[in-house]
DNA sequence: CGTACCATTGAGTTTTTTCAACTCGCGTGG
DNA sequence: CCACGCGAGTTGAAAAAACTCAATGGTACG
């Protein structure tokens, strides 16, 4: 799995809206390159990378694949707080204890480095505490654009928005592949799974998406849909 | 521990005046001491102190007063992502540009200084670039709290929450000192201002408040109240 | 083929918003 | 001193948005 960590180790990742500049991602990069790396991957689909309430000790890079991290509320109602992909991070904003329940959907390959390492290394490397800093506030950023959405706009902005979102960072140009389920999304807008479903028709009636397939989907009129979210 | 009381937490609390952060303040305290203060305060109520969209070139540490951070959509549409006490620091998310405004409630008085100098003195202080890390970790663990409920949780769920975190932060034991409007609160929890008017009313109703007057109210079944949010 | 899971769609209900009226407290100026 | 007006807050009724319930459709997989 060492020659499967190289193969995408080192791939520039993200286009437009996602800041996910390249520079803070090299000293993150090399550090995963240096430390004593313990790999639990692969993960089967579903599996739970790392559980809300464990005590964060690991620090894991998707390589492959793609996972999910959500938090719970104590009736099963679930916010879904970020879609991840190669290249990402995970477990890097964690206290103690890790706040999100990461898992696997799909199969999912991961490098892995204890936090104690990775603390001990940016003791060290202020090119790493730095990377490790802008990671967090990077996480803020997007966690706050999340908040206004869910604060303030309607379904079909959320939508929009999340569909926009969703094709920059994995730099698709028009045609994108949905890993998550209509559920998932869902979680991840605070709204079901049945308006998620109504709105998608309804940019489809409209002529601003095309859905191939339900996870395929096509943006015809990306204009438009990033007027809707204004 | 699933989840609840999640609204805040794991934060370490806040004492009123006295914000003694813990390990991550002192650092940065210390900076405020140390780096040569521009202060443009006192603030008048109402003053902007910083803008959206302004180039990030200060950070403030709010002495006396609070204030309140917000981002605007296009169509006035507000979502209020925090208020500030005395002792928070403003304007530290940074990336080149403030991503909210920052806007005094009544006569404040911050201290300032400059990120240049801040950045300078992190470059040879490993403690404080620790904590400016650990303030965006913890201003992202907020945000992520603050999503979940936007996303997941109703009305009542939102005010309760609301009142629980205030109170908490102020250091309140059973009365506050409420210094925003309730178009504030509103623009906070992703409501309107009527239903914020209702949910109060009715939880008054219900024994677990008394408003003392619009800006007071008293907490009467605290436990209730956490409850309410799971 | 049949089953299981995901997704879509319709109909009715709940929650929240919108619209509108009215109250309250407070400061100003007659 | 009191009337007035203004901004903030409350409350009721109607409308809109999203949710719940229920049924149907589609696709993958054994």
């Amino acid at each position: 799995m060492t020659a499967l960590r190289h193969y995408v180790a080192d791939q520039p990742r993200r286009a437009p809206a996602a800041p996910h500049a390249p520079d803070t991602c090299c000293d993150l990069c090399a550090a995963f390159a240096v430390t004593p790396v313990a790999v639990r991957s692969p993960f089967a689909s579903g599996e739970e990378i790392f559980r809300q309430g464990d005590r964060a000790t690991m620090v894991y890079r998707i390589l492959q694949g793609s996972a999910i991290s959500y938090r719970l509320l104590s009736d099963g109602r679930r916010q879904v707080t970020e879609f991840h992909m190669a290249g990402d991070f995970l477990g890097l904003e964690a206290g103690t204890e890790y706040r999100t329940t990461a898992e696997a959907q799909g199969p999912v390959i991961a490098a892995a480095v204890r936090r104690a390492d990775l603390a001990a290394l940016a003791a060290e490397n202020s090119g790493l505490t730095r990377a490790l800093w802008q990671m967090s506030v990077r996480a803020f950023q997007r966690s706050e654009d999340h908040a206004l959405i869910l604060g303030r706009q309607g379904a079909t902005e959320r939508v929009a928005a999340f569909l926009l979102d969703y094709t920059d960072r994995v730099g698709a140009r028009e045609v994108v592949d949905l890993p998550m389920t209509r559920q998932d999304i869902a979680d991840h807008l605070g709204l079901t799974i049945h308006t998620v479903s109504r709105t998608l028709s309804q940019l489809q009636a409209a002529g601003l998406i095309e859905a191939r397939s339900t996870r395929h989907v096509r943006l015809l009129r990306r204009d438009r849909l990033e007027q809707i979210c204004e």
